[in-house]
DNA sequence: AAAAAACGAGCAAACGTTTGCGTAAAAAAT
DNA sequence: ATTTTTTACGCAAACGTTTGCTCGTTTTTT
């Protein structure tokens, strides 16, 4: 009853051939009769023979597996980069381990341990938020095995990453406003411990001054990113001297929560105050008030990215990987989208 | 530079000893001496040995990984149950190959056949909307593949699942709105061809004779899960004779469409019309007037209990697999849970 | 017609680990 | 003191595939 899968050996054995001559008939490889090919290759097929992947995995040495680790595979954000890198990796006939951090330090290093362990060829990383030493990321170097990180970088020397600059999003963002008409502009940021937020500050700072137009530092209050700090964030803001007409957020969460604060204050989000937001998540459509606008961070172009510099970095390995110079160091550029979604009543 | 992982044979080597015993001390085999055992497990440990998982899996014709089909990664049931099932499978050592059909019946089957020649282990899928035929499945039968359905079922006989009664939550969602004082309740349920209709009807129709309410049929119209179509549907609803002052939909997704719809049209979401849906997402944190309550299904419960049951049958199939007579079938209940968050203004 | 080149295919080792079987030495039983 | 049992370890095969090398046969070149 039970199918057992067909083997080289089964093939080589019925046609009376070595198991080497079946082996390279599968290839194609030019040195076997063509002849041989065929009759190989149409007992192949009848037998549905499908190479089996392990005992090649082993006898090569490489799994063609690539290892990502991830915070959340639940956020927005990640499954969209997921999504790319499966589609660039399963065109190259590699396949994809998917591992969230949860956001853990230590989670992370038992996940970079165990794909070492399990001999992924590479992995993509995305850096949990708690991270603060880097050493295990020593290890896969000295075993050889190419890193690509992506989207949260950490502050180390000689990797390959692919990151957004927020600071052109961020630059839109406020000219945006500006040209809309509003002269007073908040910032509702992130936690300093976050380098986006140190980004998106840069980026207000520079659009500010690029207008002449003088930067009020008050006007930047930082949230941790909860329901109620955001209240308290805009809270402050209103209370500001010169009250702001339009904010920017960290990200479309803070923006939505602030709104719903605004809208209990009885506020017009239509007419006297507006949010921009950065991510641009799929939960604005679902917003009946939303951002005018969001900064968006293209999280399936820097999947792609990392994954394709990641497959340059596996097919170039074959030999000496040791005097790899030069660091792949790409940015994709953040744009401000408009949002154009019309508001509710 | 470039370290080569440590091997048993450099240590049999090292300690002149046989590969098999230190094999065998590695695994604390009882007719290993203690003496050697130590000094083995000493050794392996200073050389940072780790098994070479590809080498034992190939050894023993057996990959520890279960993979994972499911529709789409970024939708938040399926989130939940990819952690769950990671979290219950990594404990028992088992990794977990994810990978997504996009609800693409051509890419179900693509993948399917990956799994099978990747050698997985076992299966635990959840079927694509699209997914018509069932052939591909009764490959895996034939190589003794186990496979566990979870969530969307497809009709056949003798398989494993892990489902979620939908009847339960949808008479307790029926009863919830009645005893709030509703005496006409609404159903936007989702298209006929998908089973998860038919179950939210049969829940409503039998929550409604149960309470000696006449069932009237009109109150139930569906929708293909559109917003546009979601507008159509409430509107066909608020024209009827007895316009109903409480809507069940077909998911969350159905509530918010409606919802911003009856906004729109002045529609007092407190006093005169209120809705119950399925499923129970985050989003309904984020919006303005959230259902009042939401039929829960359980995700992470659900992959636990699916990825135990896989287990179960890879622990077992150490033999005879064939006589497989019982199958499990897991029905986990769905539980009506009132949304805390109040309404905003 | 002899020598050289090209062709087609097989042999065998290797990848790292597990495990059934065999066996020498030590311990226990007679 | 001999036989039996136990202890502790080694031998070697096996898992499926790839690939460098060898080698006989045919074809081409001189």
């Amino acid at each position: 009853m039970t199918e057992k899968p067909a083997t080289i050996k089964e093939i080589a054995k019925i046609l009376n051939v070595s198991v080497s001559t079946v082996s390279r008939a599968l290839h194609k490889h030019p040195t076997i009769g063509i002849t041989t090919q065929l009759k190989v290759q149409a007992l192949a097929e009848k037998m549905g023979y499908e190479p089996n992947q392990n005992a090649i995995s082993f006898q090569k040495g490489k799994t063609y597996t690539i290892g990502v680790i991830i915070p959340e595979l639940s956020e927005a954000f990640f499954s969209a980069a997921i999504s790319a890198i499966e589609d660039t990796t399963h065109k190259r006939n590699y396949t994809v381990l998917i591992a969230q951090s949860h956001d853990d330090e230590e989670k992370e290093i038992q996940l970079v341990e165990k794909m070492k362990n399990s001999r992924v060829d590479g992995l993509l990383i995305s850096v949990a938020k708690t991270t603060s030493g880097f050493t295990h990321f020593d290890m896969l170097k000295r075993f050889n095995i190419p890193v690509v990180f992506f989207d949260r970088i950490p502050p180390l020397k000689n990797i390959h990453y692919v990151a957004c600059n927020m600071e052109t999003g961020s630059i839109e963002a406020v000219n945006y406003l500006l040209k809309k008409g509003h002269r007073s502009i908040g910032l509702i940021n992130g936690p300093a411990t976050l380098a986006a937020s140190g980004e998106r500050k840069e980026g207000y700072i520079k659009a500010m001054t690029k207008n002449r137009l003088k930067f009020d530092p008050s006007l930047i209050v930082s949230c941790n990113l909860t329901e109620q700090s955001a209240q308290i964030a805009l809270d402050t803001l209103l209370a500001h001297k010169r009250r702001p007409t339009a904010i920017v957020t960290f990200n479309d969460y803070v923006s939505l929560y602030a709104i719903k604060h605004a809208r209990s204050l009885k506020i017009d989000l239509d007419k006297d105050l507006q949010f921009v937001s950065y991510a641009n998540l799929p939960i604005i459509n679902y917003m009946d008030y939303a951002p005018v606008a969001s900064v968006e961070q293209f999280p399936y172009l820097q999947g792609q990215k990392a994954a394709d510099i990641l497959l340059d970095l596996l097919s170039r390995k074959t030999q000496s990987a040791d005097e790899v110079q030069a660091y792949y160091n790409v940015v994709v550029e953040s744009q401000l989208v408009e949002n154009k979604k019309k508001n509710a009543v």
